[in-house]
DNA sequence: GACAGAAATGAAAGTGATTTTCATAAACAA
DNA sequence: TTGTTTATGAAAATCACTTTCATTTCTGTC
């Protein structure tokens, strides 16, 4: 998984005539070893422990190379900040969003999807991308 | 409808204890002889026209109370600016976005709406809002 | 109507999260 | 190694709000 997604950017640096830079590397590998859902700050602040010389700027350009490399999805909650998440080939899940302790639960419902092509079919419309997120009160938060 | 709204907003501005203002009247007449899902900005040009006094802030405000009265809804199509739609008392609809001329059409789904409830109830969860928008191209696009 | 107190307004300043600029440094093809 | 192209980091600029504050309005009382 981890190795698919370095050779998949890998293969979307050359193929764009971009160049392969030691903190395209570190980025890249820090993103893929932390937590799903990561603000640009996030990731930011953590690899400054390691390597304190990496500007926000290139944290920022290069999350913004991974989305475009299909590697990595910007998702926005609401927060006020972008984040990226992985992407696994050939799949797709939407959110459940505790609004109180943040926890982030992921899910896919085959039937949802069917139902959405359907509404979108009837208004003619083609669907490229869709956002389903759903905010509320996990269980230990209610307790 | 407009009467409705209108009369809302008097009962909840009244039972706040705030004050009724020209402003408020202005502001509230324009959102509601408006397109659903003005941008603050655009309903602010829109004012401009006839009423060059009327600072960004007083419509920032404004709009703000109409949400929290519960005429407006707050969203986000995730292009950077907040939207205001109006909100028919007991209804609620989602979206269909065309990424090309961004034609905005709603639609409601009952069966989708249960299999969110469904999908929360299976993580425990309670829901107290949700957003679903599907973003694609329109048939006038397509040809 | 005149007045006092409370709330609203508008212009301008402040915020926070990006996003861009630009001088310098790193890749990489030849 | 060299020349050319692209990337990087620090700092400045943007953008869309959001707050501040001096001044105006409202509104209930005389
Ligand atoms: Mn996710
Ligand atoms: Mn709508
Ligand atoms: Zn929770
Ligand atoms: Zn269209």
């Amino acid at each position: 998984m981890k190795r698919t997604k370095k050779k998949a950017f890998r293969e979307f640096i050359a193929q764009k005539g971009l160049k392969s830079t030691r903190q395209r590397d570190i980025i890249l590998d820090a993103f893929l070893s932390s937590d799903r859902h990561m603000s640009i700050e996030e990731l930011y602040l953590k690899l400054r422990a390691k390597h304190p010389n990496i500007g926000y700027a290139t944290v920022y350009r290069t999350l913004k190379l991974f989305a475009e490399s299909g590697i990595a999805r910007e998702i926005q909650f609401g927060d006020g900040q972008t984040r990226y998440e992985h992407v696994a080939e050939g799949e797709h899940h939407d959110h459940l969003v505790c609004t109180h302790c943040g926890t982030i639960i992921e899910f896919e419902n085959e039937t949802i999807e069917k139902l959405q092509d359907e509404v979108a079919q009837s208004h003619d419309f083609i669907i490229e991308t869709h956002k389903l997120e759903l905010y509320g009160i996990c269980g230990k938060c209610r307790k």
